[in-house]
DNA sequence: GGTCCAGGTGTAAAGGATTACATAAAGCAC
DNA sequence: GTGCTTTATGTAATCCTTTACACCTGGACC
């Protein structure tokens, strides 16, 4: 028995069993174009008993639209992403809009063949995270001028519009709290080099260490990559300093576990004897010993204000290259040696 | 400057540059019937020149195939589900495969909506992991033959080839290792009524109390519907049970980190007081404290296994209605009282 | 009664690929 | 030279909708 794949009821079936043209069908099921009260209920009828669907392929090949969005991120298992995936679905769907997601591994290769298979596949516009490097397979696609919104990163090589979180803001309310509970040596475990959210961090870093009297080379810094297993080894670089940092603050989720394990493992107590702050919260930070102090950022915001922004571009037709910023908030808990608020 | 969301290249473009008939450019770059060297070259030739990108609308309209499956999971910010996500995504793609993902929060009418707006847009099998609820709305499908496999639960409505943990047995040795270190009062906090999961995973406990000679009653029984908020109450009425158990099993990574949680806000030991166990590994489960005990299952895997079976009934068009089991693991960390292996 | 307009409808042409069928040329055996 | 097969190619139909255009009818108006 062979699988029926697609639908066989057509157009045509319909305008038949309706005793009309196809035509008049379309225009009474797109509501475009003049028909009789008539013709209208006598064809939703046969819809109704034929149980018609329109080809969505047939559909977008003549229409030249898609309704479709591409989004394309580095890493979904990263729960960051996946709210924003999960914003970027819920603003897309409230739209009538449909999305179709990759992971790119931040493998930047492996992000041009998505994009590739995406636009041959012709979605209407791209929501991409860019991975590091460079990105000069864009040029293209920008001279064709696809719709595109970057999230989370800012691209430099290329002047498009970008939501991100404050970060610089972030991390600067981040370095102030600790600083103003009179630590003096910060140390920090950056993500990954030359990206826009690193810099960013900390560049809020470095303007509240100025604040309180701090010099640039004051701020102890190691790489951590962004992941788990380097996170690891950046905060066991930072607790061999001497003396011993005062506080580590971590540039993102993955980071401040790991550091809050380099810590657990070496019996040094937090936050008794060291601080920890980290960027980004997540799902377990508050069930942590002791409960993790963490600049929240709101990816389901990210996503749906990225959404909102690229169906403005392809409704209008204008991009700009508008920077979005989207607040950030730090939420104190016990790792950097406050009392939390009553949970 | 209006946006041109649509390539302009077309096959006929090609043909003419390169001087020959559609047919022959088609059959060329499908490696489809015969062609001269001559007549190859040109065309390769004239797509390289062009940058000529095939639409894969108009392909797949006329082929009666878009290379694409459907995936629809409850809630992608489980990890679990994201892991499978990106089993589903790797597998697909490895094959040239499209995967659209969807979302349905829980929400059976979600879920039949989204059914149908996949299969509107023509993807050529489903992967699904069905909500609680009557899937009436599948009978229709099931008649054209939609090729489909079920991941994680099991339907029982429908004959439907389903790809699972093996839930039984995970359960039943995660409980049988506590009863092994002498435990006899054990609760288990339950995840959602009258799913699959959660009645194979309490069948693994029932099977490994009789082996230890309890009865079945002798289970205390708690439902915290695989939810935090949920599963932190259902583990409230567990430490509240007099005399208290000697061990936890929450039935899934939230609700067995909500009771971790609980356990803490009422400064009872762990492990020394009580034990814990959890079904499903996370990746905070280790950084924990204590480090949580807990089944591991195989998402990816599940994910992987459901993409073979599913593009081998596509190829021959042979539904069974067979049930993969994907294999698990106790990881034995510290929160069931055992000091964890060397890590 | 003739003109104009509006509303309603149908015919046929896109949209861009694949492919059944027809045709032509070439190779080979007799 | 004839007939048959094989290879290469082109023409046109097909997939299913949307929509430009042409047409027709009937009413309003002069």
């Amino acid at each position: 028995m062979p699988l029926r794949p697609h639908k066989v009821t057509r157009l045509k079936d319909v305008a038949e069993r309706a005793g009309v043209s196809t035509a008049t069908v379309s225009r009474v099921l797109n509501d475009h174009g003049p028909a009789s009260e008539e013709a209208r209920s006598r064809v939703l009828r046969a819809v109704q008993d034929l149980d018609y669907h329109p080809n969505w392929l047939a559909r977008s090949l003549r229409g030249r639209r898609t309704n479709t969005i591409g989004l394309v991120l580095p890493d979904i298992e990263n729960p960051f992403f996946t709210s924003l995936v999960k914003g970027v679905e819920q603003a897309a769907s409230a739209q009538g809009w449909n999305v179709i997601f990759c992971n790119t591994d931040e493998d930047i290769r492996r992000e041009e063949a998505l994009v590739r298979t995406l636009i041959d596949r012709k979605i209407d516009g791209l929501i991409l995270c860019p991975t590091a490097g460079p990105h000069d397979y864009m040029a293209p696609y920008m001279e064709r001028r696809l719709p595109v919104v970057t999230v989370n990163r800012a691209l430099r090589d290329f002047p498009l519009p970008a939501v991100t979180s404050d970060n610089l803001q972030g991390a600067y309310e981040a370095t102030r709290h600790l600083l103003a509970k009179g630590m003096r040596r910060l140390a920090l475990i950056l993500g990954t080099p030359n990206l826009s959210t690193t810099e960013d961090r900390l560049a809020g870093c470095r303007r509240a260490a100025q604040e309180f009297g701090l010099a640039p080379e004051d701020l102890l810094l190691t790489v951590g990559h962004a992941r788990t297993a380097q996170g690891f080894q950046a905060a066991q670089d930072c607790l061999d300093m001497s003396p011993r940092p005062q506080a580590i603050f971590a540039f993102n989720n993955l980071m401040a576990e790991a550091a809050l394990m380099a810590i657990h493992r070496r019996r040094i107590r937090c936050p008794a004897d060291i601080a920890l702050i980290g960027f980004d919260d997540f799902r377990s930070a508050a069930a942590l010993t002791p409960p993790l102090t963490v600049v929240e950022q709101n990816p389901a915001g990210i996503g749906t204000r990225a959404v909102k922004e690229l169906t403005r571009i392809i409704a209008t037709g204008e991009a700009t290259q508008a920077l979005h910023l989207i607040p950030t908030r730090l939420i104190i808990r016990a790792s950097c040696g406050c009392t939390a608020p009553a949970a």
